[in-house]
DNA sequence: GGCGGCATCCAAAACGGTTTCAATCCGTCC
DNA sequence: GGACGGATTGAAACCGTTTTGGATGCCGCC
């Protein structure tokens, strides 16, 4: 059942059948409400190519996935933004869709979904120091948003971000004032514009107490479990081991719990340790009390309030470039305590 | 650039345009050439949105991700079967859309996909014992695969899965060989099909020895890290405790590890673990040695697979409703040893 | 020299909607 | 009673491709 039929049915013209079932004005409301009765009982379903080709908007957003050919990761915050994002979408009848290409394609992937038209505008994700694609966006005049910032870049675009560097600074000062001295990072990988911003607070809160950044106490890995556990194996058999790690992931964490046991240490009493929690929904930490001490942003939420942001960017409604900056909370879990006695 | 103009620019219609840049047979061969290089020089890219209203295809596949509004989880195997199957769209210039919606509406949204056209097929994810999806994408006549099976179903139906059954078949016995009698199954939901199948491997592999299924020993859960540790203390702490435990996710294997921790065991000696290793790029299971015995299979090869599957079937050139059961490899990792004496 | 066949190209009709512009009807006002 | 204006509807253009159904020219062949 098309337009043209329903209107045929009808006895109207297709222009009054669109126009009755779009809400415009100039159509009586007794005609419309004819119209609407019909519709509904034969189900008419407008045709998305066809209102695609017709309105010139695609009623899609894209979400480029690079997949690095060396360390083939998926990143596991990913899911959770999606489901975020996915809601609103949903709810506001655009469809979202997901690019997964090698990331050396990444840049003229982006040029082909302006280009064909595909999609009115895309989420930029793990945005990097510098990040060319922002520049590369700004070019072909694509509507974005990025979950994250980009250190150094001198446009102003619109971005949704954790306050990393608070939110470490906060934990550093937490561990400090529980008398750690010797406290360890666990970061992601430094290129990553997130990773920087961590570790940034991290420094910050140690050269507040007149401490000096300990090298040996300070790595950016990628964050996986196996990561974790290499990385606390090696540091806490430095003569001078850490009593507290700061770990960016949840995921991290448990390698980091994972070193700990063989070492014989338990987590809370012998060592402390700080995730940052992505409060992502299949890793809950903990229920009434947590596991770990953390900082927590849900991931999901940035994900809806990006979507929100990009889908009023692409409506133009837009005077300003949007930014929105969510702070972390901090919360106390099973994972520290005191800084034992030497 | 749009083809009228590119044609008019070269003196040609956009028939022939067209024609040359799709590689069709009637046209001069140094027109073609002609056409090409002026299509490269312009940067010409034809219009999707154009493309898919002519052709009456949507050059896209769907996936539904269903929301439980109860128990807000999204699937961390998603991620990357998204990224498997991601790659298989890229490469055939295939869009991936996803539905991120509320599961009392994923009937509809089925239904509306179908009828509004935005796709060509779609993968349905995590099949539930006589999953209502099959009938209804039969109905609608919408081509699918479905990533698991569905137990119950009549109709043939195009699938990829894992031999579940077999796999935690063998893995029961395994820990049978290694003397363990009170063997414990972490199980994921058993309405979702892929947990009966593992749940009836474990039971044949107990009953061909004549040991009985203890109820008590065994626990139908969402995947996650606190109920792995819920459940892992609970049965720790029976009167007669199992020695040994089968997991259905690595996660679930990481709360069965803080559980043991909790208890002052230690995992591969007092307590042997085997987990079903879904291979995430996220959570690799270890590095040279795995941390975890398990029953391994890649759910990315797992979308890679199903996608092909899919387009093949969208092609229209199967003869044979198409199936693949993969089977899972059972891998020795530092999990597991022989039961202790009692 | 006419004719069939082949190679090559094009005009125009789809595809299924939206949107512009114009037409019709009817009541009101002067 | 005719001009005007608002309410309602419709015809046709348009979005940018693909595809159908010719057209044209040229060649070889009888």
């Amino acid at each position: 059942m098309n337009l043209k039929e329903l209107a045929t049915k009808l006895g109207l013209s297709p222009t009054t059948v669109s126009r009755a079932l779009n809400g415009y004005p100039e159509v009586n409301e007794a005609t419309r409400e004819r119209v609407m009765a019909a519709a509904k009982r034969h189900n008419y379903r407008p045709n998305t190519r066809a209102i695609r080709l017709a309105t010139g908007r695609a009623m899609a957003v894209g979400h480029v996935i690079p997949i690095a050919s060396r360390h083939e990761i998926v990143n596991p915050v990913f899911a959770d933004f999606i489901a975020g994002a996915g809601e609103v979408y949903s709810r506001n009848d655009y469809d979202m869709v997901l690019s997964v290409v090698p990331d050396a394609q990444e840049e003229p992937t982006y040029r082909l979904l302006r280009a064909k038209g595909n999609v009115d505008g895309v989420i930029v994700h793990a945005p990097k120091m510098d990040d060319p694609r922002i520049a590369l966006l700004h070019e072909i005049g694509l509507p974005f948003v990025v979950h994250g910032r980009a250190s150094g870049c001198s446009l102003p675009y619109p971005w949704v971000d954790v306050n990393n560097r608070r939110a470490f600074q906060r934990a550093t000062e937490f561990l400090l004032d529980l008398g750690h001295r010797r406290i360890a990072l666990l970061n992601g990988l430094e290129f990553m514009d997130f990773a920087m911003r961590r570790r940034g607070g991290y420094a910050d809160a140690l050269a507040a107490r007149g401490l000096a950044e300990d090298p040996a106490l300070m790595v950016s890995e990628e964050m996986t479990e196996v990561a974790g556990h290499r990385a606390g194996l090696r540091m806490l058999a430095l003569p001078d081991p850490p009593t507290a790690f700061l770990a960016s992931s949840m995921i991290l964490g448990m390698g980091l719990r994972r070193a700990c046991e063989d070492r014989g240490l338990r987590l809370g009493r012998d060592v402390s340790v700080i995730i940052h929690d992505d409060d992502l929904s299949y890793m809950k930490n903990g229920e009434d009390v947590p596991i770990y001490t953390a900082t927590r942003s849900s991931v999901r939420e940035a994900g809806r309030i990006a979507a929100e942001m990009l889908l009023s960017l692409i409506s133009g409604n837009l005077t300003e470039v949007p930014t929105r900056l969510l702070e972390a909370d901090l919360i106390i879990g099973q994972s520290t305590g005191p800084a034992p006695a030497r």
